[in-house]
DNA sequence: GTCTGTGCAAAAATTTTGCACCAGT
DNA sequence: ACTGGTGCAAAATTTTTGCACAGAC
């Protein structure tokens, strides 16, 4: 999966932002650092336990705020993983769906045009349009045997 | 989608849970009803009210523990769709996936074998097996124009 | 009679909100 | 300055749990 960092140079949230009239606020500009940087999927406290490294006045509130913010937006991706809470994840163009490991937590991205063109079409069988979509696979590491 | 009532004849899941070593009380024996009896995909409150208005005194809680219980049996399956608390459907024998309206909550039942098989080969080649999934379109009625 | 299941109330976990103050533009 | 954003604490929502009693086997 790699570095994907240049795909999202500072300020390309910022951008995104301002040009929807939203201030760029202390604590905006510190979650959206974290965003930018993160490679990963943190939840909400995960972002905040980020925040009050860097900022301790912070608040969990302005977290949860700010992430429901940047997903009107359109800057980050919401997703809720079988049990627990919402985790984030930046969108930058490319869709992916995801792999969750049940031992671990963690996520493998992974993309399949034929499973996206293969929904397009039952969504049009059964009468519909796809709105977004979920496609979540939860596994385990196969024992190399 | 239709009738599915013969496929859960009165006490099919009585059966799953006796063999598992389950006392049937009165309050699952509700609950089994109420599950059995509903085409759809209620969450624990809608299930709650509907064991409210056959035996009152059957608490929030025993619905909650008795879902759980059911979904470790294998006996139902718990969705949690965008946002929402928990819904849960009965697990017949066949697997299937859901389109939710966007609009009106509704939900529909589909299935594709060729996006099972593309899910597993794509599980396989990130050295993973699949445990369980989740595919959800999200989407409006497309107007026929 | 034993042991699991239940109701109740309280707690836990996650997320939202009212309000007075603060800060970005 | 004006207006939107923030921290804090309290509330809302969903789910779990401790405990004493009830009920299935």
């Amino acid at each position: 999966m790699g570095d994907r960092t240049e795909a999202n140079p500072p300020g390309r949230y910022e951008r995104i932002l301002r040009d929807a009239g939203v201030r760029i606020t202390r604590p905006r500009r510190i979650i959206l650092t974290i965003l930018a940087d993160g490679g990963d999927h943190p939840d909400a406290l995960e972002i905040f336990r980020r925040t009050a490294a860097i900022d301790p006045s912070i608040s969990l509130s302005t977290v949860y705020r700010t992430m429901k913010l940047l997903e009107e937006k359109g800057a980050i991706q919401r997703h809720v993983f079988e049990g627990g809470p919402s985790r984030f994840e930046r969108a930058d163009g490319d869709h992916h769906d995801h792999l969750i490991d049940i031992e671990s937590g963690e996520v493998v991205e992974f993309r399949s045009d034929r499973i996206e063109k293969l929904q397009e079409e039952i969504a049009r069988e059964l009468g519909y349009e796809i709105v977004s979509h979920r496609l979540e696979l939860y596994g385990r590491k196969r024992q190399p045997d």
